[in-house]
DNA sequence: TTGTACGCGTTATCAC
DNA sequence: GTGATAACGCGTACAA
């Protein structure tokens, strides 16, 4: 006596139906080739039995898993779910599942043993690494399913890259300030180990060169709130406070205006801020916040095409997203530039 | 001649260390049942060979998937990831993968049928829904793997929950209140269909009820920043201000605050907002914000290690974690209480 | 158009 | 302690 509680299989359904097994496998992946008669037969009895195709034999006998992996450094950090609901919905119009993993979340003691058992081809066909700060020999096996970098991206890496357009819209950002008559510019940044930060500091770097101006002072954040806000303390040491900051990122830039303020300063009269991402919450921000919009949900599905693409034709392309400058009330003319128009004016 | 890129499988291995694959079998998943000598030299051929095993073999074999799948209705909002956070720290503690899916990323004829094809013990060994939304009738079949409610829930469907206290933490928000010398309180509640917002609502009344208070007025909102904004206006057309706003979640708070200061309001002194949740950037606000706390990450532990657990010992319990209040700036006391504590005083 | 039979790669059950 | 072999449930040559 068998298990009535049981999943119906294919056997079953075939039984009920008179066929064969082989003719509701075709029923189920290839309707078009069985008679018109047989398939409703077939389909009656899926139907009568509840039957669901068994993905594990399925997987098993196409050798494929039917799900991507995405590498996050931080899944409570909201900026990487938005880039994770755009691979999602890709994904999902493929029938394909989305599988998350926190890179930072595995074992300290060695924090690359865990994730290397999730980076192969029985797992997962594809992998979206979002994480710049891996070690690139983790990819580097037979084993390791497809890769697409988005986002940050690994050096000594290569493959198909998917990256927002992170230098210029660093540069955009310092030219809108140097447009204000801003001269005095502190670059509060990402860990300096951190891609992401590297070629933001290029965009800085070129805008000032390009009007003549030495590279700006920095501070080092983490990308997170409390580091902006700490570094608003680093930032009131100084002899001389900078006329405007540029922010790696918009979660700093927030922490900063809160410590700012706290301390009394002006937004934007005393001291202008700029952020990058454009994340939701920088419309509603004590000062709405002037900063580089980041199309993250069109990142997300971007890299999950890329890895699709990979799949009929694996090329090792690089895209490039645009980004643009939202200007909002965090930003305004320096005062000296005032100072210099008025007399300009009077003159 | 074979394609010598081909993944090793256990028979080659076998075949290296001479000895039969049952033997390779025993060595990785059971190694003290077999001797020290030949253990050793399987454990030689598999570091030569390079294999590791396929799961997708292995888990047909064993009849289960290795993964759970967490349903939540938007990806992209950070008081999401912060719990899928805490249940991936857990999964990985015990080898299991975390399938993530947007129930609202689904198609819009039908929103269900795309969900149902996940909701199968061939996809996932179990299912953690974060969605109190979604039609029970969707869990009501014999392919569906065990469900564990978390932070939602949905009436009708029977089975474990955690959720966090949310009656007693709005109770405790508006009791807050109250003992500031609030009288006049409105309640910025989320979608009236939630369950969430029912059960915060239940706390509020208990409160008012308990001071011997009418109920308070209402208006809904969304659970979005842009709605809590949208409230301002509505807030503020009211004939009589209210002298303290609770919201259902601290991102309405915050766009609640940012529209009525906007307005000319101050926060605290015109008016007073308690949020819910105690998301990170409500430290960091305009106005550092009044709220409750929630332990997201733990509450993502539990709900993962409750459905663990269903494993061994199926029984439909209900966890509830404890809340607390957490008083910042966005709170003042009543100016009417103060006249009449004034008033009291000089008399 | 349909059925038969084998293979996907592993683990569990039995013998030895 | 170890080896042979039958499942796990499905897809697909190949034959009919």
């Amino acid at each position: 006596m068998k298990d009535p509680a049981a999943a119906p299989r294919i056997h079953d359904v075939a039984k009920l139906a008179g066929v064969s097994v082989a003719t509701v496998s075709r029923v189920l992946s290839n309707p078009s080739i069985v008679s018109e008669r047989t398939r409703q037969a077939v389909e009656k009895a899926v139907e009568e039995t509840g039957y669901t195709v068994n993905l594990m034999a399925r997987n098993l006998r196409q050798q494929q898993v039917g799900a991507v992996l995405a590498l996050v450094p931080n899944l409570a950090n909201p900026f990487f779910s938005e880039i994770l609901a755009g691979i999602s919905g890709t994904l999902r119009a493929e029938g394909l599942s989305l599988l998350v993993l926190d890179t930072r979340q595995t074992d300290p003691g060695s924090p690359s043993r865990g994730l290397r058992a999730y980076l192969n081809r029985s797992r997962a066909d594809g992998v979206i690494v979002l994480d710049g700060s891996l070690d690139p020999a983790l990819f580097d096996h037979a084993a390791c399913p497809p890769v697409v970098q988005a986002c940050e991206w690994i050096d000594g890496l290569v493959g198909p890259r998917v990256l927002a357009d992170n230098t210029s819209g660093a540069r955009m950002a310092v030219e809108h300030l140097l447009g204000l008559g801003h001269r005095r510019i502190l670059h509060l940044t990402g860990p300096s180990a951190n891609t992401l930060s590297q070629s933001r500091a290029a965009g800085v770097a070129a805008a000032l060169a390009a009007a003549g101006l030495p590279p700006a002072p920095r501070i080092e954040g983490a990308f997170t709130l409390k580091s902006g806000h700490a570094a608003s303390a680093a930032l009131l040491a100084q002899a001389e406070l900078p006329s405007a900051v540029f922010c790696d990122n918009d979660e700093m830039a927030i922490g900063l205006m809160a410590g700012l303020r706290a301390a009394g300063l002006r937004i934007p009269e005393d001291i202008s801020i700029v952020g990058f991402d454009n994340i939701e919450m920088s419309a509603y921000a004590s000062v709405p916040l002037t900063t580089v919009r980041q199309k993250r949900a069109q990142l997300g599905r971007r890299a999950a095409e890329t890895l699709l693409a990979q799949r009929s034709a694996p090329a090792p392309t690089e895209l490039i997203l645009p980004v643009e400058l939202v200007v909002r009330d965090s930003t305004a003319p320096a005062r000296d530039h005032l100072r210099v128009a008025a007399r300009d004016r009077s003159a």
